[in-house]
DNA sequence: ATTCAGCGCGCC
DNA sequence: AGGGCGCGCTGAAT
């Protein structure tokens, strides 16, 4: 192992680092855990080397996590503007889950080329490495998360951060011509000055503006509160721009504006522009920021990985030979909420691969956009509409999991911070946020500051209400993600691009690329990983995570 | 000239 | 007015 800090003189360079990983990367029985300050810092650099690292623990990644578990401040020591340049930590350590004590608790292990550096005092990430073992073990109390389950977060997420680093390195196969060919349809040819609207555009555009009786030009189609303005000056009762209010409106002007918007956020969003920023020989390379979101899921920077429009879809094109095999957890959340509140009537709905076909089998409810629009209610705290009239049935067939939402949504308001089925924690909300429940509560408040409390109150609690469950469907899928990895995973494979890999993580969607005579064994790692993660979150719960599986050569076949 | 909030919409 | 995001754009603020 190796450190080096501050102080130390000895730099390991990327392919000495590679060296010294990829000499202990394939131990009997299970390979190392490498610790170190930032997977994203350092794992690209190895693999640039041609070292697939097996496991890790990211300390910051950590740190973040149970900074959030105890309410304290994440650590100044793992910030990212103090990254030291050089090497700052690499401890293998072979206990699974981290909160075994090793045997020789001192992870400091010189390799060959660094013990001047190794015999020197320990770098602070070393302590703060000690800290978090600390910190994983300590049991927390009653109702607080358990030593195992925050170990077995930590291992997930930084399992997610190999993943993430992996998939950035690989790329997923996009064809730049099949991209440029679905543009120049939509939109028409590229126009060869920037700034000038393609001519599909363009005609509807004009087309607008003819059927609101504006002169050329005089419709500022870009512009959504100068949009507004001249639709008011036509006559129409608009208080904004967006697609779902214009779409009530009855008038001959609103068909090709709809249109226009459509095909205008294409261009801008996943245009040419874009696929010249993004995607180099043949491949697109998210961006992922694993722990990017509070509540677990991933984020994405730059790229907009997360956001790929289906209409792009079909530019996703596997290798000659290869094949997408592309996995989708079929109704994640809601199944999560039946685990996570033991539902029973809910996991019997959940029994097919269908769980919204179940709630309308059940009786709750007359059709499965119904059982759709309602669940997602439930977890997302909707009040109006369809969703909300569907409610009371739901409560009445599942009150346990309807109770269960609701709890977590009265903690919030309450100003309690809630919990992950692993232990990740909401944040507190801020101290003028109580401050002002605090003033409304008081005899001396204004009606009009009841109401504004009331109201944040309850916005805080549909944050908690959906924290619980959209937290813990991305635990699940971090779980099924590094199980995947793991079976995918072969040391006699050859590098990473050559034999089945992860090629793109949406959320509960995964895309493997695999050579065509490997996607059996893709399909069948995927559903392993899916009941292992099941498993590993609800122990024997009796619901079930089915995926959807697709073998299909563009993305956009897929379901 | 540069930064920032708000809008609108893409994904889950 | 239902949760979480990122991003490009606009127009106002600096």
């Amino acid at each position: 192992m190796l450190v080096a800090d501050e102080h130390a003189t000895t730099e390991l360079d990327p392919p000495a680092l590679a060296a010294a990983i990829a000499a202990r990367e394939h131990e009997a029985p299970e390979p190392p855990r490498w610790v170190w300050s930032d997977t994203a810092r350092w794992y690209p650099d190895l693999l640039a080397a041609g070292v697939r690292v097996e496991r890790c623990h990211d300390l910051r990644l950590v740190d973040q996590l149970l900074a959030g578990v105890d309410g304290r401040p994440t650590d100044p020591r793992l910030a990212r503007a103090v990254e030291p340049t050089r090497l700052p930590l690499a401890a293998p350590q072979a206990d699974a889950l981290f909160e075994v004590e090793p045997a020789d608790a001192t992870p400091v292990v010189p390799a060959d080329g660094a013990r001047d550096a190794g015999q020197r005092e320990p770098a602070p990430l070393v302590d703060v490495a000690a800290a978090q073992r600390a910190d994983l073990a300590r049991e927390r109390g009653p109702g607080l998360p358990t030593p195992r389950d925050l170990a077995l977060l930590a291992a997930a997420e930084s399992a997610g951060a190999l993943a993430a680093v992996e998939m950035h390195h690989v790329g997923l196969p996009w064809s730049a011509e099949h991209h440029d060919a679905l543009l120049t349809e939509l939109l028409g040819p590229r126009p060869a000055s920037l700034g000038a609207r393609p001519e599909r555009l363009q005609a509807l555009a004009t087309e607008v503006e003819h059927r609101l009786d504006a002169a050329s030009g005089t419709v500022p189609l870009d512009s959504p509160p100068e949009l507004v303005r001249a639709l008011r000056r036509a006559g129409l009762d608009v208080s904004s721009s967006r697609s779902w209010e214009l779409k009530r409106l009855d008038h001959p002007a609103i068909e090709p504006l709809l249109r226009y918007k459509k095909l205008s956020r294409l261009l801008t969003a996943n245009g040419w522009h874009w696929l010249e920023q993004n995607v180099r020989d043949g491949r697109f390379r998210p961006s992922y920021v694993p722990g990017g979101v509070v509540t677990g899921r991933w984020g994405s920077d730059g790229g907009g990985a997360l956001q790929l429009p289906k209409l792009v879809r079909s530019a996703v094109r596997a290798d000659p030979g290869w094949v997408l095999v592309v996995a989708d957890a079929a109704q994640l959340e809601p199944r999560i909420l039946a685990a996570l509140s033991n539902d029973a009537a809910m996991a019997r709905a959940g029994a097919g691969v269908d769980l919204y076909q179940g709630i309308v089998d059940s009786g709750a409810v007359a059709s499965r956009e119904h059982a759709k629009l309602g669940m997602l209610g439930a977890m997302y705290g909707g009040t109006t509409g369809q969703s909300a009239r569907v409610l009371p049935r739901l409560q009445r067939v599942f009150p346990q999991a309807i109770r269960f939402v609701e709890d977590a949504a009265r903690a919030g308001e309450r100003g309690e911070r809630v919990r992950t089925r692993l232990g990740r924690t909401s944040p507190q909300p801020s101290e003028e946020w109580h401050e002002r429940q605090l003033v409304a509560a008081s005899d001396g408040a204004s009606e009009a500051q009841r109401a504004a409390a009331r109201s944040e109150a309850r916005s805080w609690g549909r944050f908690t209400r959906n924290f619980v469950v959209q937290g813990t469907a991305a635990e699940w899928a971090l779980s099924w993600m590094a199980g995947v990895r793991r079976r995918l995973w072969s040391p006699s494979g050859g590098p990473l691009a050559s034999q089945p890999h992860l090629a793109y993580f949406l959320h509960d969607e995964l895309i493997v690329h695999a050579p065509r005579e490997r996607a059996g064994d893709v399909e069948l790692a995927l559903r392993a990983a899916a009941a292992d993660a099941g498993r590993l979150l609800f122990g024997d719960s009796p619901v079930g995570f089915p995926i959807t599986v697709a073998v299909v050569e563009r993305y956009s076949d897929a379901k």
